[in-house]
DNA sequence: AAATAGAGTTGATATACGTCAATAATGAGA
DNA sequence: TCTCATTATTGACGTATATCAACTCTATTT
């Protein structure tokens, strides 16, 4: 059940005062979702500002060949698709939960009403769209800029926990097949870029793996 | 010579008062530039606020082969890469002249302090950023979801000028060699979607070349 | 320990585009 | 109108990556 207490944990909201939070708590709701459900479809009309509270989210689009291309995956506590809600318009994307969680749920109408000429809450809806600004950009960077080879040695010098993934997972970020990234992984391997423990590969050469991406 | 007369024939400005157009003359500067000049490099630290007042930049990334990606073209009057400024990081692109122009170049701390608790000033923020976020799903939606010929099929849908354009400047808006494009032309020449006349093409059958990218 | 399913690997093959080179069409200047 | 430079087209070929299928490894269940 949804409650002041709760909406005081979440960061944009702390110094808001009884009155604000108890305004808050009447032009919010909150939704529970099982792994596996859709949050929103692309094309649908965005009609809440949403809040990931609980769960991972995946935002992706669907080329015509079915494929699921993940853009960003999302963790609490951050907004979700502000942009079409501020604009107005369709989803950009498809959103669905990759765990059991939780959103919060604002009428978006009211919320600005009410909340917009606070200049914390403004800053922190501007942090929200600058970091989906890069969220995008990296997108970008990683997958039209870069080849596969590529791709992979710049995710794995980035993002530590890669190197623990599956690599089914892992292979679905790059937008790569998993046989590709086998391929390229001992590719690497055989290069001395990287090594084998267990199930877990740990880099030996990070500057050669940096070149490849710079 | 930047004056207070061309601030306020600047949209977001309109609505200052006298007080706070001079304060925004006096932490403002205006710069000339000409076609082909490079306004900003990617990975660059942003310094300034920055719209572009007059003339046509493009925003590009450069690939390990030296391809320009071409993310976007600014037409006045639009901020330019703001989010790099906001977040005091580096610009993710490159941006150059197409053709002779100028930009208004602002004192960002200044202006953050003098002009954020103004909502109208930030709602025009907000509308730039999101409009960012949406030439940038828009790059995605484009070039990393749809193949060449669902692109071409898109982009000609959506954009009538396209039908006009020099080929080889439309295939650098869509990431394809100049002959890829042709051969996809006259294949939906061939087709009987599209068909030349004169220097321009027609489109015959909107409807199938939708199906294409839908 | 045996059985089984899921994940990862490997090789053979297909395909979409890019690259390169030659040629053709177009358009601007003399 | 002719010339020259740019732009567009075409064909032959190369390359990165996907696809498909077989196989192996790993981990979990019984």
């Amino acid at each position: 059940m949804l409650s002041i207490e709760i909406l005081k944990n979440i960061g944009i909201f702390e110094n808001l005062n009884e009155r604000e939070l108890k305004l808050l708590l009447n032009i919010s709701r909150m939704r529970h979702f099982e792994k596996g459900e859709v949050l929103f479809y692309e094309k649908e009309k965005a009609k809440y500002l949403t809040m990931l509270l609980e769960g991972v989210i995946k935002i992706y689009k669907v080329d015509p060949k079915n494929n699921e291309i993940i853009l960003h995956r999302f963790v609490p506590k951050n907004f979700v698709a502000e942009m079409a809600v501020f604009e107005g318009v369709a989803y950009p994307a498809s959103a669905a939960f990759e765990t059991d969680g939780s959103v919060l749920e604002i009428d978006f109408e009211k919320f600005k009403e009410n909340f917009f000429s606070n200049p914390e809450i403004t800053l922190e809806l501007f942090k929200s769209l600058t970091q989906k600004i890069k969220y995008l950009d990296n997108v970008i960077a990683l997958t039209v800029v870069l080849d596969s080879t590529a791709r992979v040695a710049k995710y794995i010098c980035e993002n530590e926990e890669a190197l623990s993934m599956k690599h089914n997972k892992l292979a679905q970020y790059l937008h790569i097949t998993p046989e590709t990234l086998s391929r390229i992984f001992k590719k690497f391997s055989k290069l001395g870029f990287i090594e084998k423990h267990g199930s877990v590969y740990e880099i030996l050469d990070r500057e050669a793996l940096e070149i490849l991406f710079e």
